[in-house]
DNA sequence: CTAGACTCTGTACTAGACTACGGAGTCAAG
DNA sequence: CTTGACTCCGTAGTCTAGTACAGAGTCTAG
């Protein structure tokens, strides 16, 4: 048992698929194992990189800004990380506030619709429609 | 002027592309005009056609569940229409969820990383290197 | 009648993050 | 030494909702 993983033992350890590991390489943001031509061997710390880039995604950054991140990751450029991080959360809170106007709307048409007799048209369709309300 | 449209002239009283119209034929939410071999007709309905199935998309429905909607324009089966909305809901209130985690995940990073003395590493880059917070 | 605007069909491209596949090479156990 | 699991690389496909383009045909105003 040495110091190094293969593709496929790290994949498992970081809780990926194989083809996760070379499509973050192809992408940098796994450095290129050392290793000579034949099979790739990683060290232990790329485990902990890979959830570093999941835990990036979990927050909703996409694969270009992890990198950005990682080329961040020394921690000493701090202004720049929270830059990004900041960015990111300007994105969410769009987004939710779409979000929620959806779901207002949803919520209406729905709860109209449980409160229209059988015999009246439907008032979701009829909104979709174009009915003013 | 007849009573009916060519396909820029439909385009731009529903405000959309040419070519959006062109791909909602293929996916089959506008039925195809009766024309012969030749330039395609269609009639002004088509338009509010169009509409709603804009206003079913700002409500984050996917095209294939505005087909479904389509289906039931008479507006009769409302059992089935509440139930596609109420899905609808569903779908969005769980995203919403999701996106007021990552929200409060991100608020709580930048708000430690300006709390930060100077001289102290990255909370941001802590938290995503798996620190336990 | 002709120029120019419009329309036709079909194919290919975009973004994002993978996932699948083919054919060859390599490695470890028995 | 063989078998079978694993790995290599590159290409291509997935999903969604369009957008872009090529080359040919058609319609309309002057």
């Amino acid at each position: 048992m040495d110091q190094t993983l293969t593709i496929g033992r790290l994949a498992k350890a970081a809780q990926v698929g194989v083809e996760t590991v070379r499509y973050y390489q192809q992408r940098a943001l796994l450095p290129k194992p050392p290793g000579t031509g034949g099979v790739r061997r990683y060290s232990f710390a790329m485990v902990e990189r890979i959830r570093f880039i999941k835990r990036a995604q979990e927050l909703g950054f996409s694969l270009d800004e992890v990198a950005s991140l990682l080329v961040l990751e020394d921690g000493t450029d701090r202004e720049a990380i929270r830059s990004l991080t900041t960015a990111r959360l300007v994105q969410v809170e769009a987004k939710l506030a779409d979000l929620e106007r959806m779901r207002d709307s949803l919520r209406h048409l729905v709860s109209a619709c449980e409160h229209t007799g059988r015999d009246w048209p439907c008032p979701i369709i009829a909104s979709l429609a174009g009915d003013r309300e």
